[in-house]
RNA sequence: CGGGGUGUAGCUCAGCCUGGUAGAGCAUUAGCUUUGGGAGCUAAGGGUCGCGAGUUCGAAUCCCGCCGCCCCGACCA
């Protein structure tokens, strides 16, 4: 299976029909095999055709709110058992990646139990399992921070607005999405509580949507000499931005994330700091995340406001849209310019720092769940997961059951002296008191990398028996493995490894094999991403540019937006030679990056 | 902020066209049965039908306004 699913924008035209219709038509469980056939059962989803190539097509059936695969039998004239052996799978998520991909991003989302919608419009409540993610990664991000010279501090999270006004471009790029704070009391006015008129603030305060004007009034303070040269300070933090239309992870009124600000006495020094995050980025995504990403630098118009130079890291989702994952700024002197930061060179001369900032957000378990997530769910990258491996207990209510928890205690003990990616193994003995059937499943929707069902045969035989969520099925039904106690221990150092390098394996392949070159004109990026063949996945395409700016890159850039299209980047591995400008027909300087994007 | 869709029990939804006692499945709770894998039977609890105004003897249903959510667009360091 190709696994790349795209959602056709026209899928979701709705038949004129009289009368107001309720409710969208949900589905629960999805069955798919050869028995599908069998009319009578499981009826077709009207939403428009299944499109992601020859994935699941035809074969895939959602099934009217059958909740039970014995219903399934039933309406097919099986017996459960003859249904079971014919191969209907049951997918875990209610939605499938080919059906919708957008509602299986909001499935996942939920079912996982990552996230979910908080009352404050466009901001959500990050879940234990999803927060332990982002611990995880702040954690191995922090250490990468850290090791490259940083110290961390914190900022407030109300700006002056006076200070954003300080660098031009970069009020023009946030003006429109702030959230300004501009009373300090209530009061009730004919019974409604409401800012009270007598305690409007002087100055308003902006909530953060960024820190480099507050930083940078710092950094003046602080910056007098080159010997405070450079200066390389991160912070996590909070940042509020208002989003008119805001997804969970990828894009939220409220979102957590690092942000690192650094200054330096010369160019050099601040282009150096922006490519070492740069990399930093990008091996962390790879290694850590397993996110397969094409670092390179974002075209002029696509800059941060402010910024020289603009440098991001691009991931490719299984709908072919890419993501921007992190981002890494060379700022300059603008700043330095604009809020006052220089220093006394050796020489007794003045002169302006030189900048950059950088970051990454929650947005890369967006990132996560569309590069890894499948039917079932999250499966969730052992070197991020929260829980590692997880033990489930197959208690029956029975005397023996005691005896069955104890052992698992002990696996569990034993699971974590075992050291892997550089820390103790985690390991969760689910104790919870309910049906171990329904732990399982609920282990496989937020993806624990190795998923142990002890029983007590397990027991008597000092075994474990265990699934690998990355290869949860084997001809569509889940497959278990059972080893020695002990041989299952020592080998988790590698079996976590092994799972983590799988899924970059799989995803790396499915980028490489998705990005598509050989683009001679527009009119060929044309018939390849045009309106008639909307509906079947894209992936990215590589062209050749002379790299225009001002009005021919405007020019570009709407050219590119008709096809929906956007520049990624301009990838740091560039080709030795160059064909023409596939928009202008001029000789090629760059090959950059073009796809549909979050 | 524009276009479309949508809002009924914790969840997924039916009921709306054609106004007349608030429904189903799942989940929850209790009891019994079952036990190598997403259990069965029985019973119980649970809803200001998004909010507000209107038409009407009577509104989940019809009309108007507002709000949230989803998709598309615009926007997006």
């Amino acid at each position: 299976m190709a696994g790349v699913f795209h959602h056709a924008a026209n899928r979701r035209a709705q038949p004129a029909r009289g009368g107001r219709r309720r409710g969208a038509r949900r589905r629960a469980w999805c069955a798919q095999g050869p028995q599908s056939r069998h009319e009578g059962g499981a009826r077709r989803r009207d939403r428009g055709g299944c499109v992601a190539g020859d994935c699941l097509g035809d074969l895939d059936r959602p099934l009217e709110h059958a909740s039970k695969l014995r219903r399934v039998a039933s309406h097919l004239g099986l017996s459960l058992s003859e249904t079971r052996k014919d191969n209907l799978t049951m997918h875990a998520l209610k939605v499938t990646r080919a059906e919708d991909f957008p509602e299986w991003y909001q499935a996942i989302v939920r079912e996982a139990d990552l996230a979910e919608l908080s009352p404050t419009r466009g901001c959500m409540i990050i879940k234990p399992w999803g927060y332990g993610i982002w611990e995880r990664i702040q954690d191995e991000m922090d250490r990468r921070i850290k090791a490259s010279g940083c110290e961390n501090y914190y900022f407030p999270m109300m700006i002056p607005l006076s200070f954003i006004a300080k660098e031009a471009e970069h009020v023009e790029g946030f003006a429109k999405e702030m959230a300004v704070v501009t009373h300090h009391r209530l009061k009730a006015i004919d019974g409604v509580l409401k800012p009270d008129p007598e305690a409007e603030l002087a100055e308003p305060l902006i909530l953060r949507p960024t820190s480099e004007t507050i930083i940078g009034d710092a950094f003046s303070r602080w910056v007098k000499s080159y010997r405070d040269l450079p200066l390389k300070l991160n912070q996590w933090a909070n940042i509020v931005r208002w989003e008119m239309r805001t997804r969970m992870f990828l894009r939220t009124a409220e979102f957590l994330w690092q942000e690192g600000h650094t200054a330096h006495a010369d160019e050099a020094g601040a282009v150096e700091e922006t490519m070492r995050a740069l990399e930093m980025y990008r091996s962390f995504a790879e290694e850590v995340l397993a996110l397969p990403v094409i670092a390179g630098e974002k075209p002029e118009h696509e800059r941060f406001p402010g910024a020289v130079s603009t440098f991001s890291i691009e991931a490719m989702m299984q709908d072919g849209k890419a993501l921007q994952a992190g981002t890494s700024h060379n700022l300059g002197t603008h700043f330095a310019e604009a809020q006052n930061i220089r220093y006394q060179d050796s020489g007794g001369g003045i002169s302006l720092a030189h900048t950059t900032s950088w970051g990454v957000s929650t947005r890369l378990i967006g990132g996560v769940i569309m590069t890894h997530g499948d039917d079932d769910g999250l499966r969730t990258p052992p070197a991020v997961a929260p829980h590692q491996v997880v033990i489930v207990p197959m208690v029956r209510g029975k005397p023996e059951d005691a005896q069955l928890i104890a052992y698992c205690d002990v696996l569990a003990q034993e699971t974590a002296s075992r050291q892997c990616f550089g820390s103790r193994v985690r390991v969760h003995v689910d104790k919870k008191d309910s049906r171990p059937a329904d732990k399982r499943w609920d282990w496989v929707r937020r993806g624990a990398p190795i998923i142990c069902e002890i029983g007590p045969r397990d027991m008597a035989a000092d075994k474990v028996t265990f699934f690998r969520r990355d290869r949860l099925r084997v001809d569509g039904r889940p497959s278990a493995a059972t080893l020695d106690q002990a041989e299952f221990v020592l080998g988790l150092d590698r079996l976590l490894p092994e799972i983590q390098n799988a899924l970059f394996a799989e995803a790396k392949h499915r980028m490489e094999s998705n990005i598509r070159g050989g683009f001679a004109a527009f009119s060929d990026l044309e018939d390849y991403f045009g309106e008639d063949q909307d509906s079947q996945f894209k992936g990215w395409a590589r062209v050749h540019w002379s790299r225009p700016s001002g009005k021919a890159l405007d020019e570009v850039e709407a050219r590119l937006k008709a096809l929906k299209l956007t520049i990624r980047n301009a990838p740091l591995q560039q080709p030795n030679t160059f064909g023409k400008c596939v928009f202008s027909g001029a000789p090629a300087v760059e090959e950059i990056l073009v796809a549909r994007a979050y």
